[in-house]
RNA sequence: GCGCCCGUAGCUCAGUUGGACAGAGCAACGGCCUUCUAAGCCGUGGGUCGCAGGUUCAAGUCCUGCCGGGCGUGCCA
């Protein structure tokens, strides 16, 4: 409808130009159409008028008057108007908006889908949080987001790939590994001090009790052994710049290195092995039963494995972009749009984390994506740069990679903030927020917002079954239908023995004509929404409609006597079903026929 | 200090690549169930769009400078 209005505006400015009204350029600069904001004002609005003036060098409202004496008649458009300084107002014709009605029941569940993207590939990479525990609520904010634009961008044509980035190698892995053994120790009757920076989750007994389960005391060995001259955890009591303080790094790293000698490298893999794999299940698990499903789990530890690692930096040594200081293999990325130059390869030969990431990031290149989304946690924003100079370095086009950052969920309960830290774990896991308010209103609140916005996730408002509730109000809407459906089916009144599309121009309650056009918005939602990367647009949507609706349903009744009325209405309210289900669908949350 | 994000109604937030009088939900107040689920609907009140300049026919939207909040700023991941 858009497109047929815009070629009558160019058609209009085609006319004018012709006859010299016009400078030639006026034709090439038709700004693009605008649904009208207020209903009084129609349906579309141009302001093809006031943007040419200063090229037509005439007041808009006169150059609007000579447009639409231009224009040539339409079917579809009732009424042509300027209003304000130079807006050109269409009105559509009603049986314009009644076709949307047929569209939708034609086309289903593929209403709203287009082949905008036409089939290009585009990678999306979301969650990806590090195997070293459950994952928590933040990262479900990452998850519900990431699988709702991956939605969104597969419903608009593009082939979507999507992807977690295992975290499976590095020292907080160790960390983990060796939290898990000395849990297995304790639970082998040792004594011993946890160390400050182990992680103290519920679950790393669990792992500990598994391999216990499993090896019996094989692993044991002596706490005094394993403690023996280690640098000083740090202590809690007093400040950390305090020399006394001790060093819960130095402590942490003392006794990894102790866990690899006393169990030797093949028990120690094991342990390894046992705590990811336990993890990564439960991650994989925890993430299936949100709705999330990825193509691939691409693991870190294959990169450095396979030799990319070391690959990306010799090439980055070999084009000059890198230098060695105080022991350390340096990046120039401040020659590319960073703000300082990063390490490669610590002084201890370690390649850093930064390291892996070009070199995984230069594969994501390499496997050909057109485009590439990552989404990250907002914590990580200053990371973005470092890597956008380090594929730059590397020849590689950054433009196609874009980073989006997701804000922290803050959880309130009774109007209080929840307290979360994953270290000393006392924090909500994403189970623990399924299991509380469901996976429906976990993932609709979870998008709701920008998600450049910090999120309040009232966790009270989730779990309630009122008309606060968002999540419930647009379902409920959905289950209206369905119940209205089942009143027909009872009294006898069935679809098959209505009269086709034949009677939509019954519908013209101001209710009726403001659902339909609501109707009419959806596929433009879609699109916005999934190249904008802005799921909360549809959430944001989804509610208008349901709104729509249920301000028609208080007002007029759908089971009426008159056939072609019924008819008419029957159908209005089945499309209106069939918009809320695919609206849901692609938020991955439920749309029931009954609540 | 520097970088990024955010400041819109009492609260939580929208605001369509600048457009016509700034919107929604909640909260407050007043109505609507012998009729398809009241998990709903209708109505009323409520805002110097953080502040000050600038660009423009037009600024909540773009630019600059302040003020306030969050995050980041490691040879951590």
């Amino acid at each position: 409808m858009k497109q047929h209005l815009q070629t009558l505006l160019e058609t209009a400015l085609a006319h004018l130009v012709a006859n010299g009204e016009l400078p030639a350029a006026a034709a090439a600069q038709l700004p693009p159409l605008e649904r009208a904001r207020d209903p009084q004002h129609g349906d579309f609005a141009s302001t093809v008028a006031l943007s040419l003036t200063k090229l037509a060098r005439q007041p808009p409202r006169q150059l609007a008057e000579r447009i639409v004496a231009a224009l040539p008649a339409s079917p579809q458009v009732a009424e042509v108007s300027i209003a304000g300084p130079g807006f050109i107002n269409f009105r559509l014709a009603p049986s314009a908006y009644h076709a949307v009605i047929a569209d939708i029941l034609a086309q289903g569940p593929q209403f709203g889908r287009c082949d905008l993207g036409a089939g290009q590939t585009i990678q999306v990479e979301f969650v990806s949080a590090n195997p070293t525990g459950p994952l928590h609520v933040g990262h479900g904010r990452g998850g519900a987001y990431g699988a709702v634009v991956a939605d969104l961008l597969t419903a608009v044509g593009y082939t979507v790939h999507r992807e977690y980035y295992v975290n499976d190698a590095g020292r907080q892995m160790d960390i983990l590994a060796t939290s898990v053994w000395l849990r297995y120790l304790e639970l082998c009757g040792e004594l011993l001090p946890f160390p400050s920076n182990g992680y103290k989750g519920d679950y790393v007994w669990d792992i500990a009790a598994a391999l216990h389960r499993e090896q019996g005391d094989a692993y044991r060995a002596d706490a005094d052994v394993v403690f023996a001259d280690l640098p000083a955890d740090a202590r809690a009591d007093l400040p950390a710049d305090d020399p006394a303080a001790g060093d819960k790094e130095a402590h942490i790293d003392g006794l990894i290195a102790r866990a690899k000698h006393l169990l030797g490298d093949h028990h120690y893999r094991l342990v390894f092995e046992l705590g990811l794999n336990i993890i990564l299940d439960d991650i994989r698990d925890d993430l299936a039963q949100f709705g999330v499903v990825y193509a691939t789990w691409y693991s870190e530890r294959s990169l450095a494995e396979r030799g990319a690692v070391a690959q990306v930096i010799s090439r980055l040594q070999a084009s000059g972009h890198t230098y060695t200081q105080d022991g350390a293999l340096w990046f120039r990325a401040s020659n590319f749009g960073d703000e300082k130059d990063r390490v490669l390869i610590r002084d201890n030969g370690q390649t850093t984390y930064f390291a892996t990431d070009i070199a995984y990031h230069a594969d994501k290149f390499e496997r050909g994506f057109a485009r590439i989304l990552d989404i990250w946690g907002a914590d990580h924003h200053g990371y973005v740069p470092r890597i956008k100079a380090a594929l730059l370095a590397l020849g590689h086009p950054a433009e196609r990679l874009d980073v989006h950052l997701v804000q922290f969920a803050i959880l309130y309960r009774g109007g209080e903030r929840v307290q979360m830290s994953t270290r000393s774990g006392e924090f909500v896991t994403l189970r623990e927020l399924r299991r509380e308010v469901g996976r429906d209103a976990a993932r609709f609140f979870y998008v709701m917002r920008k998600s450049e916005q910090h999120l309040d996730f009232d966790l009270d408002l989730a779990k309630s079954q009122s008309n606060d509730n968002p999540v419930y109000y647009v379902q409920y809407a959905h289950a209206r239908v369905s119940s209205v459906l089942r009143q027909a089916v009872e009294r006898g009144l069935m679809p098959e023995t209505s009269a086709g599309l034949t009677h939509l121009e019954r519908l013209t309650e101001p209710q009726e004509l403001a659902l339909i056009k609501t109707l009419a918005r959806y596929a433009e939602i879609v699109v916005s929404a999934a190249t904008g990367v802005q799921p909360h647009l549809l959430t944001q949507y989804l509610r208008e409609l349901a709104g729509d609706f249920h301000s028609y349903y208080n007002a007029h009744q759908f089971l009426v006597p008159d056939a072609a009325l019924f008819d008419a209405r029957l159908k209005l309210i089945l499309a209106t079903r069939q918009v809320l289900r695919n609206g849901l669908e692609l938020l991955g949350v439920s749309a029931p026929d009954a609540m």
